[in-house]
DNA sequence: CCCTAATTGATATATTGTATCTATCCCTTG
DNA sequence: CAAGGGATAGATACAATATATCAATTAGGG
Protein backbone atom coordinates (compact mmCIF):
# COMPACT_ATOMS: atom_id res chain seq x y z
CA UNK A 1 0.00 0.00 0.00
CA UNK A 2 1.28 3.70 -0.62
CA UNK A 3 1.22 5.00 2.93
CA UNK A 4 4.32 2.25 3.65
CA UNK A 5 7.53 2.79 2.36
CA UNK A 6 8.88 0.71 -0.30
CA UNK A 7 12.19 -0.05 0.86
CA UNK A 8 11.76 -0.56 4.77
CA UNK A 9 8.86 -3.31 3.44
CA UNK A 10 10.76 -4.67 1.33
CA UNK A 11 13.64 -5.33 3.22
CA UNK A 12 11.55 -6.67 6.25
CA UNK A 13 10.28 -8.79 3.82
CA UNK A 14 14.02 -10.14 3.06
CA UNK A 15 14.51 -10.73 6.40
CA UNK A 16 11.61 -12.60 7.40
CA UNK A 17 12.07 -14.84 4.28
CA UNK A 18 15.78 -15.52 5.50
CA UNK A 19 14.47 -15.73 8.96
CA UNK A 20 12.04 -18.35 7.67
CA UNK A 21 14.78 -20.49 5.37
CA UNK A 22 13.51 -19.27 2.03
CA UNK A 23 14.36 -17.34 -0.30
CA UNK A 24 13.72 -13.85 -1.24
CA UNK A 25 14.08 -14.42 -5.12
CA UNK A 26 13.71 -12.09 -8.14
CA UNK A 27 9.57 -13.80 -8.83
CA UNK A 28 9.28 -13.11 -5.29
CA UNK A 29 10.32 -9.40 -5.16
CA UNK A 30 8.30 -8.68 -8.10
CA UNK A 31 5.10 -9.78 -6.67
CA UNK A 32 5.73 -8.53 -3.84
CA UNK A 33 6.83 -4.56 -5.06
CA UNK A 34 3.21 -4.80 -7.16
CA UNK A 35 1.45 -5.27 -4.18
CA UNK A 36 3.18 -2.00 -2.52
CA UNK A 37 2.95 -0.60 -5.28
CA UNK A 38 -0.75 -0.50 -6.07
CA UNK A 39 -3.20 1.23 -3.96
CA UNK A 40 -6.39 -0.93 -5.15
CA UNK A 41 -6.55 -5.12 -4.23
CA UNK A 42 -5.68 -6.94 -7.61
CA UNK A 43 -6.23 -10.34 -9.05
CA UNK A 44 -3.55 -12.71 -9.75
CA UNK A 45 -3.95 -12.02 -13.13
CA UNK A 46 -3.75 -8.60 -12.93
CA UNK A 47 -0.57 -9.24 -10.80
CA UNK A 48 1.01 -11.15 -13.00
CA UNK A 49 -0.09 -8.47 -15.71
CA UNK A 50 2.06 -5.44 -13.56
CA UNK A 51 4.76 -7.75 -13.82
CA UNK A 52 4.89 -7.48 -17.10
CA UNK A 53 3.92 -4.34 -17.89
CA UNK A 54 6.63 -2.67 -20.20
CA UNK A 55 9.24 -4.84 -19.29
CA UNK A 56 11.25 -8.10 -20.84
CA UNK A 57 9.78 -10.36 -17.68
CA UNK A 58 7.28 -13.02 -18.63
CA UNK A 59 5.29 -13.74 -14.93
CA UNK A 60 3.38 -16.28 -15.51
CA UNK A 61 -0.06 -16.52 -13.53
CA UNK A 62 0.94 -19.71 -12.22
CA UNK A 63 4.40 -18.74 -10.53
CA UNK A 64 2.15 -15.69 -9.33
CA UNK A 65 -0.50 -18.07 -7.80
CA UNK A 66 2.65 -20.12 -6.11
CA UNK A 67 3.54 -16.90 -4.84
CA UNK A 68 0.64 -15.32 -3.21
CA UNK A 69 0.08 -18.79 -1.12
CA UNK A 70 3.96 -18.38 -0.29
CA UNK A 71 3.24 -14.81 1.15
CA UNK A 72 -0.07 -15.87 3.31
CA UNK A 73 2.25 -18.14 4.56
CA UNK A 74 4.49 -15.68 5.87
CA UNK A 75 1.58 -13.05 6.58
CA UNK A 76 2.99 -10.74 3.92
CA UNK A 77 -0.64 -10.41 1.94
CA UNK A 78 -4.06 -11.01 2.28
CA UNK A 79 -6.79 -12.72 0.40
CA UNK A 80 -9.78 -10.99 0.14
CA UNK A 81 -12.16 -13.70 -0.81
CA UNK A 82 -15.06 -12.05 -1.45
CA UNK A 83 -13.32 -10.20 -4.18
CA UNK A 84 -10.90 -13.35 -5.29
CA UNK A 85 -8.02 -10.07 -4.81
CA UNK A 86 -5.25 -10.01 -2.77
CA UNK A 87 -3.70 -6.86 -0.73
CA UNK A 88 -0.37 -6.39 0.80
CA UNK A 89 -0.74 -6.68 4.51
CA UNK A 90 -0.24 -3.63 6.26
CA UNK A 91 1.93 -4.87 8.93
CA UNK A 92 5.19 -6.58 6.80
CA UNK A 93 7.46 -4.87 8.87
CA UNK A 94 6.26 -4.71 12.41
CA UNK A 95 7.90 -7.15 14.61
CA UNK A 96 4.94 -7.02 17.01
CA UNK A 97 1.96 -9.32 16.47
CA UNK A 98 -0.30 -7.11 13.89
CA UNK A 99 -3.56 -6.43 14.62
CA UNK A 100 -6.49 -7.36 13.11
CA UNK A 101 -7.32 -6.75 10.29
CA UNK A 102 -10.85 -5.81 8.46
CA UNK A 103 -11.93 -5.07 5.11
CA UNK A 104 -14.80 -3.47 3.99
CA UNK A 105 -15.79 -4.37 0.26
CA UNK A 106 -18.26 -2.93 -2.11
CA UNK A 107 -20.69 -5.17 -3.32
CA UNK A 108 -21.14 -2.87 -6.18
CA UNK A 109 -18.02 -1.69 -7.16
CA UNK A 110 -15.68 -3.85 -5.22
CA UNK A 111 -13.40 -0.88 -3.69
CA UNK A 112 -12.11 -2.44 -0.40
CA UNK A 113 -11.24 -0.36 2.49
CA UNK A 114 -9.27 -1.70 5.24
CA UNK A 115 -10.55 -0.42 8.92
CA UNK A 116 -10.13 -1.14 12.48
CA UNK A 117 -12.89 -2.95 14.55
CA UNK A 118 -12.74 -2.53 18.36
CA UNK A 119 -11.67 -5.11 20.28
CA UNK A 120 -15.27 -5.66 22.05
CA UNK A 121 -16.53 -6.23 18.80
CA UNK A 122 -13.93 -8.87 17.29
CA UNK A 123 -14.02 -10.52 21.04
CA UNK A 124 -18.08 -10.55 20.99
CA UNK A 125 -17.41 -12.45 17.03
CA UNK A 126 -14.79 -14.48 18.79
CA UNK A 127 -16.70 -15.71 21.44
CA UNK A 128 -20.40 -16.53 19.07
CA UNK A 129 -17.70 -18.32 16.53
CA UNK A 130 -16.34 -20.70 19.69
CA UNK A 131 -19.71 -21.55 20.78
CA UNK A 132 -20.06 -22.93 17.55
CA UNK A 133 -17.49 -24.65 17.64
CA UNK A 134 -15.02 -22.81 16.08
CA UNK A 135 -11.57 -21.87 16.56
CA UNK A 136 -8.61 -20.06 15.75
CA UNK A 137 -10.93 -17.73 13.76
CA UNK A 138 -9.01 -15.34 11.22
CA UNK A 139 -7.90 -12.08 12.54
CA UNK A 140 -9.48 -10.90 8.92
CA UNK A 141 -13.15 -10.03 8.94
CA UNK A 142 -14.71 -9.81 5.09
CA UNK A 143 -17.42 -7.33 4.98
CA UNK A 144 -19.76 -6.63 2.24
CA UNK A 145 -21.02 -3.25 2.04
CA UNK A 146 -21.96 -0.54 -0.51
CA UNK A 147 -19.68 2.14 -0.70
CA UNK A 148 -20.84 5.94 -0.59
CA UNK A 149 -20.38 6.30 -4.25
CA UNK A 150 -22.33 3.58 -5.28
CA UNK A 151 -24.79 4.44 -2.91
CA UNK A 152 -24.72 7.56 -3.80
CA UNK A 153 -25.02 6.90 -8.13
CA UNK A 154 -27.95 4.21 -7.51
CA UNK A 155 -29.83 3.61 -4.47
CA UNK A 156 -30.19 0.15 -4.59
CA UNK A 157 -30.51 -2.13 -1.42
CA UNK A 158 -27.68 -4.59 -1.13
CA UNK A 159 -29.32 -7.54 -1.70
CA UNK A 160 -27.44 -10.83 -0.19
CA UNK B 1 -32.13 -25.98 5.48
CA UNK B 2 -33.27 -29.50 6.59
CA UNK B 3 -35.06 -27.89 10.19
CA UNK B 4 -37.75 -26.05 8.78
CA UNK B 5 -40.56 -27.51 7.15
CA UNK B 6 -40.51 -28.33 3.41
CA UNK B 7 -44.00 -27.29 2.14
CA UNK B 8 -43.89 -24.35 4.14
CA UNK B 9 -41.04 -22.50 2.84
CA UNK B 10 -42.05 -23.64 -1.11
CA UNK B 11 -45.50 -22.40 -0.60
CA UNK B 12 -43.99 -19.13 1.36
CA UNK B 13 -41.59 -18.72 -1.67
CA UNK B 14 -44.47 -19.21 -4.12
CA UNK B 15 -46.51 -16.37 -2.42
CA UNK B 16 -43.55 -13.95 -1.95
CA UNK B 17 -43.28 -14.66 -6.18
CA UNK B 18 -46.70 -13.67 -6.88
CA UNK B 19 -46.63 -10.47 -5.02
CA UNK B 20 -43.28 -10.03 -6.47
CA UNK B 21 -45.05 -10.04 -9.82
CA UNK B 22 -42.77 -13.32 -10.99
CA UNK B 23 -43.48 -16.60 -11.45
CA UNK B 24 -42.41 -19.76 -9.53
CA UNK B 25 -41.88 -22.14 -12.09
CA UNK B 26 -40.83 -25.73 -12.22
CA UNK B 27 -37.14 -24.94 -12.33
CA UNK B 28 -37.34 -22.42 -9.75
CA UNK B 29 -38.89 -24.73 -7.67
CA UNK B 30 -36.20 -27.69 -8.82
CA UNK B 31 -33.58 -25.31 -7.36
CA UNK B 32 -35.30 -24.31 -4.29
CA UNK B 33 -35.96 -27.81 -3.25
CA UNK B 34 -32.80 -28.58 -3.68
CA UNK B 35 -31.37 -25.66 -1.49
CA UNK B 36 -34.21 -26.52 0.99
CA UNK B 37 -33.33 -30.15 1.27
CA UNK B 38 -29.49 -30.19 1.38
CA UNK B 39 -27.64 -29.76 5.15
CA UNK B 40 -24.59 -28.21 3.51
CA UNK B 41 -23.75 -25.23 1.39
CA UNK B 42 -23.87 -25.85 -2.27
CA UNK B 43 -22.06 -24.65 -5.67
CA UNK B 44 -24.36 -23.88 -8.75
CA UNK B 45 -22.45 -26.73 -10.00
CA UNK B 46 -23.80 -29.25 -7.21
CA UNK B 47 -27.10 -27.35 -7.48
CA UNK B 48 -27.22 -28.41 -11.13
CA UNK B 49 -26.28 -32.10 -10.55
CA UNK B 50 -28.89 -32.49 -7.66
CA UNK B 51 -31.44 -31.44 -9.98
CA UNK B 52 -30.47 -33.64 -12.63
CA UNK B 53 -29.81 -36.93 -10.08
CA UNK B 54 -31.80 -39.67 -11.25
CA UNK B 55 -34.21 -38.18 -13.82
CA UNK B 56 -35.17 -37.33 -16.86
CA UNK B 57 -34.73 -33.56 -15.60
CA UNK B 58 -31.98 -31.41 -18.03
CA UNK B 59 -30.71 -28.26 -15.61
CA UNK B 60 -28.08 -26.79 -17.68
CA UNK B 61 -25.75 -24.66 -14.76
CA UNK B 62 -26.63 -21.74 -16.18
CA UNK B 63 -30.35 -21.41 -15.55
CA UNK B 64 -29.05 -22.01 -11.91
CA UNK B 65 -26.91 -19.50 -12.08
CA UNK B 66 -29.94 -17.06 -13.55
CA UNK B 67 -32.57 -18.77 -10.61
CA UNK B 68 -30.02 -18.05 -8.17
CA UNK B 69 -29.39 -14.46 -9.04
CA UNK B 70 -33.33 -13.89 -8.73
CA UNK B 71 -33.38 -15.82 -5.42
CA UNK B 72 -30.99 -13.67 -3.91
CA UNK B 73 -32.52 -10.67 -4.99
CA UNK B 74 -35.75 -12.24 -3.42
CA UNK B 75 -33.42 -12.97 -0.55
CA UNK B 76 -34.73 -16.45 -0.65
CA UNK B 77 -31.47 -17.69 -0.33
CA UNK B 78 -27.77 -16.06 0.81
CA UNK B 79 -24.33 -16.32 -1.55
CA UNK B 80 -21.82 -17.50 0.48
CA UNK B 81 -18.69 -15.80 -1.04
CA UNK B 82 -15.40 -16.91 0.76
CA UNK B 83 -16.90 -20.81 -0.20
CA UNK B 84 -18.77 -19.34 -3.65
CA UNK B 85 -21.88 -21.43 -2.15
CA UNK B 86 -25.62 -20.94 -1.79
CA UNK B 87 -28.09 -21.56 1.12
CA UNK B 88 -31.12 -21.38 1.99
CA UNK B 89 -32.01 -18.51 3.74
CA UNK B 90 -33.74 -19.71 7.06
CA UNK B 91 -36.29 -16.94 7.20
CA UNK B 92 -38.20 -17.40 3.83
CA UNK B 93 -41.29 -17.63 5.57
CA UNK B 94 -40.87 -15.26 8.21
CA UNK B 95 -43.14 -12.47 7.43
CA UNK B 96 -41.22 -10.04 9.46
CA UNK B 97 -37.80 -8.77 8.80
CA UNK B 98 -35.36 -11.16 9.05
CA UNK B 99 -32.44 -11.33 11.49
CA UNK B 100 -29.29 -10.55 10.63
CA UNK B 101 -27.42 -13.61 9.56
CA UNK B 102 -23.82 -14.95 10.54
CA UNK B 103 -21.51 -17.66 8.67
CA UNK B 104 -18.69 -19.17 9.73
CA UNK B 105 -16.91 -20.89 7.36
CA UNK B 106 -13.88 -23.64 7.80
CA UNK B 107 -10.83 -22.24 5.90
CA UNK B 108 -9.93 -25.71 5.30
CA UNK B 109 -12.57 -28.25 5.23
CA UNK B 110 -15.12 -25.26 3.97
CA UNK B 111 -17.99 -26.76 6.40
CA UNK B 112 -20.39 -23.62 6.85
CA UNK B 113 -22.81 -22.66 10.51
CA UNK B 114 -24.47 -20.00 10.93
CA UNK B 115 -24.62 -18.77 14.00
CA UNK B 116 -26.28 -15.18 15.64
CA UNK B 117 -24.20 -12.35 16.54
CA UNK B 118 -25.43 -10.33 19.70
CA UNK B 119 -26.72 -6.65 18.44
CA UNK B 120 -24.37 -4.95 20.02
CA UNK B 121 -21.22 -6.74 17.82
CA UNK B 122 -23.46 -6.18 14.54
CA UNK B 123 -24.16 -1.94 15.66
CA UNK B 124 -19.82 -2.10 16.48
CA UNK B 125 -19.29 -3.00 12.55
CA UNK B 126 -21.42 -1.04 10.88
CA UNK B 127 -20.53 2.04 13.32
CA UNK B 128 -16.69 1.55 11.78
CA UNK B 129 -18.29 1.06 8.34
CA UNK B 130 -19.87 3.94 7.86
CA UNK B 131 -16.87 5.87 9.81
CA UNK B 132 -15.48 4.53 6.30
CA UNK B 133 -18.16 5.45 4.01
CA UNK B 134 -19.88 2.80 3.82
CA UNK B 135 -23.97 2.51 4.29
CA UNK B 136 -26.18 -0.47 4.03
CA UNK B 137 -24.00 -2.93 5.10
CA UNK B 138 -25.36 -6.10 4.08
CA UNK B 139 -26.84 -8.46 6.96
CA UNK B 140 -24.96 -10.99 6.14
CA UNK B 141 -21.75 -11.59 7.49
CA UNK B 142 -18.90 -14.41 6.68
CA UNK B 143 -16.54 -15.08 8.65
CA UNK B 144 -13.38 -17.61 7.99
CA UNK B 145 -12.43 -19.68 10.96
CA UNK B 146 -11.33 -23.15 11.68
CA UNK B 147 -13.83 -25.70 12.48
CA UNK B 148 -13.22 -28.01 15.46
CA UNK B 149 -12.51 -30.62 13.35
CA UNK B 150 -9.63 -29.42 11.00
CA UNK B 151 -8.39 -28.37 14.34
CA UNK B 152 -8.16 -31.28 15.82
CA UNK B 153 -7.20 -32.89 13.24
CA UNK B 154 -4.24 -30.27 11.75
CA UNK B 155 -2.95 -28.10 14.45
CA UNK B 156 -1.91 -25.47 11.85
CA UNK B 157 -2.77 -21.56 12.16
CA UNK B 158 -5.46 -20.36 10.19
CA UNK B 159 -3.24 -18.03 7.60
CA UNK B 160 -4.93 -15.38 6.49
C1' DC C 1 32.38 -29.08 -7.57
C1' DC C 2 28.52 -31.80 -7.04
C1' DC C 3 24.35 -33.21 -4.77
C1' DT C 4 20.04 -32.05 -3.17
C1' DA C 5 16.21 -29.29 -2.23
C1' DA C 6 13.91 -25.23 -3.46
C1' DT C 7 12.18 -22.73 -7.09
C1' DT C 8 10.45 -21.89 -11.60
C1' DG C 9 8.64 -23.16 -16.33
C1' DA C 10 5.25 -25.14 -18.98
C1' DT C 11 1.11 -27.33 -20.01
C1' DA C 12 -3.24 -29.07 -19.09
C1' DT C 13 -7.43 -28.88 -16.87
C1' DA C 14 -10.94 -27.85 -13.26
C1' DT C 15 -14.10 -24.55 -11.31
C1' DT C 16 -16.85 -20.52 -11.20
C1' DG C 17 -19.23 -17.14 -13.59
C1' DT C 18 -20.89 -13.87 -17.57
C1' DA C 19 -22.59 -12.65 -22.25
C1' DT C 20 -25.59 -13.21 -25.91
C1' DC C 21 -28.93 -14.72 -28.88
C1' DT C 22 -32.81 -17.67 -29.85
C1' DA C 23 -36.85 -20.25 -28.62
C1' DT C 24 -40.70 -21.03 -25.75
C1' DC C 25 -44.07 -20.21 -22.38
C1' DC C 26 -47.89 -17.90 -20.51
C1' DC C 27 -50.45 -13.71 -19.25
C1' DT C 28 -53.05 -9.76 -21.04
C1' DT C 29 -55.87 -7.55 -24.04
C1' DG C 30 -58.76 -7.11 -27.65
C1' DC D 1 -60.17 -17.47 -28.24
C1' DA D 2 -56.28 -15.69 -30.75
C1' DA D 3 -52.55 -12.69 -31.08
C1' DG D 4 -49.06 -9.76 -29.07
C1' DG D 5 -45.52 -9.16 -25.93
C1' DG D 6 -42.83 -9.65 -21.87
C1' DA D 7 -40.91 -13.08 -18.88
C1' DT D 8 -38.54 -17.34 -18.78
C1' DA D 9 -35.62 -20.96 -20.43
C1' DG D 10 -32.28 -23.18 -23.83
C1' DA D 11 -28.02 -23.18 -25.97
C1' DT D 12 -23.52 -21.83 -26.97
C1' DA D 13 -19.46 -19.41 -26.33
C1' DC D 14 -16.17 -17.61 -23.55
C1' DA D 15 -13.98 -15.08 -19.50
C1' DA D 16 -11.96 -15.26 -14.99
C1' DT D 17 -10.12 -17.71 -11.20
C1' DA D 18 -7.60 -21.58 -9.59
C1' DT D 19 -5.29 -26.28 -9.15
C1' DA D 20 -2.46 -30.31 -10.66
C1' DT D 21 1.53 -32.22 -12.48
C1' DC D 22 5.92 -33.02 -14.21
C1' DA D 23 10.14 -31.36 -16.14
C1' DA D 24 13.86 -27.93 -16.03
C1' DT D 25 16.67 -24.89 -13.60
C1' DT D 26 18.76 -22.53 -9.86
C1' DA D 27 21.17 -21.90 -5.68
C1' DG D 28 23.31 -23.37 -1.24
C1' DG D 29 25.70 -26.72 1.76
C1' DG D 30 28.82 -30.42 2.17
Amino acid sequence: MSMVDYETVMSAAEQKCIQGGIRFTKRRKQVLSVLIEADVALSAYEIAERCNAGSDSNMPAMSVYRILDLFQEQNFIHKLEIANKYVCCAHISCSHEHDKSQFLICGSCRHVEEINLCEDAVKALQTAASAAGFSAISPQLEIKGRCAQCEQSEGKAVTS
